[in-house]
DNA sequence: TAGTGTGAAATAGTTCACAGCC
DNA sequence: GGCTGTGAACTATTTCACACTA
C-alpha cells in the first residue's frame, strides 16, 4: 500500500527472510545442520513452496538429498542483511510509545541502535532516556547529518508526522517506521511502512466473532 | 499470511474502512458536508476506484452530483464496527511493551477497553498498572470467562507466546494482536493478526538506500 | 459533465505440478 | 524415493474504462 520497493527483492520475501532467519538461529541452537524447506514450512505456517521461492531469492540452492545447510543459509540470509549493519536510526516522539519502542530496541534487532531520540517536550530534552540522549526536534537535521543517520522511526501524534516526516527526508533519512495513524507522504526514493496499531486492534475486534462459541478442534 | 477471514468484508478493506473513518471524522469537525471518492483517495493515499469499492462494500451509495454524505459514511462505518464496540480486550505480558500497549490503548480506540492484563512476574501481580488490575497468567481463564473477554493482545516473550495463545483460546478469546515474533497456531475460527516490530524495522532498514542521496523532488 | 457503480483487464502473489537430481 | 528448482495455473487484489445518472 504505502511500500515503494527499490531493490530487486519482493518485500514480501524479505519479511519472511527475517522470519526464517529467527527459526534457522533455533535450529542452529540446537544443533540441527540440514532442513528441509518442508520443515522451515511448518515451523513458519506457510508452503513449501513458498519457503524455496523465497530461498531461491538468496541464490543459494540446497541439495535434493539433505536439504539446506542451516549454517549456510544463516550466513546467506545475513550477507543479504549485512547491508543494513551498520544502519543507525533516529526515533521522533518520546510519548508512551516512543518510550516504549526505545527499551524495546535496545535489545532486540542488536544490529540496529537507535542513536539519537527527538521530542519537543522541554521535560525530556538535554536527559537521557533509555540509554540514548534526547534532543530538540530543531537539532534533528544537523544530528542526523552528523551521525549519518538513515532510518527512522516515527512515534509523534498524527497531527505533527507529516511535518516531522518532512524535516527527516531532508535531514537524509531513507527509510521511515511510521506509527502515527496517518498515510504519510514522502518521496519515491525513500521508503516507509506504517504500524498502526489502533487500526490493528480493531480489525482484530471486528473479525473476533464471539458468537463462534464452538470447542476447540 | 496468518488472517483467516470469516466476514464478507475483506481484511484490507476493514483496514481502509478504520483508517476513511478517521479522514471522515477530520472532514467532520471541519463541517465538510459531502466528498468525492477523489478527495478521500488523497487523503489516504489510494486510487479513487479503490475507495469507491471500499464504500460500496458498506451498501452505500454516493450520488455523481455531490458525492458521499460525510455524515452518513460516518454513520455507516460506524455501524459496521457496532459489534465491536462492547468487545473486551485483555493484555498478556507486562513488559515494556505491554507497559506501552496498557497506556497507548488507555486513550486511543475508545470503544475497546483494555480490562484485564496478566504476567506472571511477582512484582507486578496484584498491582494496578496504568488503570488496569494485573493478575497471574494462571487465573486467566477464570477472568477472561467472567468478564466476557473475545479480545487478546500478546505481548510476551518468543517462547511463551503459543502456549499463551493456546490458554486463551480456551479460556474463550477469538481475536489475536500478536506482538511476540513467532508465528502461532490458533483454531480456525479464531482471528489472528501479526505485528512484529523488530522485523518491520529490519525490513525499513533493508529497504533504506543511504546512496541514494538525490535531493527531494 | 463530472463523478459514481461495476464489468473487464492487468497486476501481484501464491500454489500446483512435474522434470531432474542425489 | 523424496526433495529441489521452476514454469504454469491459479487466486487475490488493484486499476482501467465506460455506461449511467443527477
Amino acid at each position: 500500500m504505502t511500500e515503494q520497493i527499490q531493490g530487486e527483492i519482493p518485500v514480501r520475501t524479505v519479511e519472511r527472510l527475517v522470519q526464517y532467519r529467527r527459526l534457522l538461529d533455533d535450529l542452529s541452537a540446537r544443533k540441527v545442520e540440514y532442513v528441509h524447506s518442508q520443515e522451515i514450512a511448518e515451523l513458519a505456517h506457510n508452503s513449501a513452496a513458498q519457503v524455496r521461492r523465497d530461498l531461491m531469492a538468496l541464490g543459494y540452492t540446497g541439495s535434493p538429498a539433505r536439504g539446506y545447510a542451516v549454517q549456510e543459509l544463516i550466513a546467506r540470509i545475513g550477507g543479504l542483511f549485512d547491508k543494513t549493519r551498520d544502519r543507525k536510526v533516529a526515533l521522533v516522539g518520546l510519548g508512551k510509545l516512543g518510550h516504549a519502542l526505545l527499551s524495546f530496541f535496545a535489545l532486540r534487532p542488536a544490529h540496529l541502535r537507535i542513536v539519537a531520540a527527538f521530542d519537543n517536550d522541554p521535560e525530556k530534552i538535554n536527559r537521557e532516556v533509555g540509554g540514548c540522549m534526547c534532543h530538540p526536534v530543531a537539532r534533528m537535521p544537523e544530528i542526523i547529518a552528523r551521525e549519518g543517520i538513515t532510518v527512522g522511526i516515527i512515534a509523534v501524534p498524527a497531527p505533527a508526522a507529516q511535518q516531522v516526516a518532512d524535516l527527516m527526508v531532508l535531514a537524509g533519512i531513507r527509510g521511515f517506521l511510521n506509527f502515527a495513524p496517518v498515510p504519510l507522504k514522502v518521496p519515491r526514493y525513500a521508503f516507509i511502512d506504517n504500524v498502526d496499531i489502533a487500526m490493528k486492534l480493531e480489525k482484530v475486534a471486528f473479525f473476533a466473532e464471539p458468537a463462534g462459541e464452538k470447542t476447540p478442534c
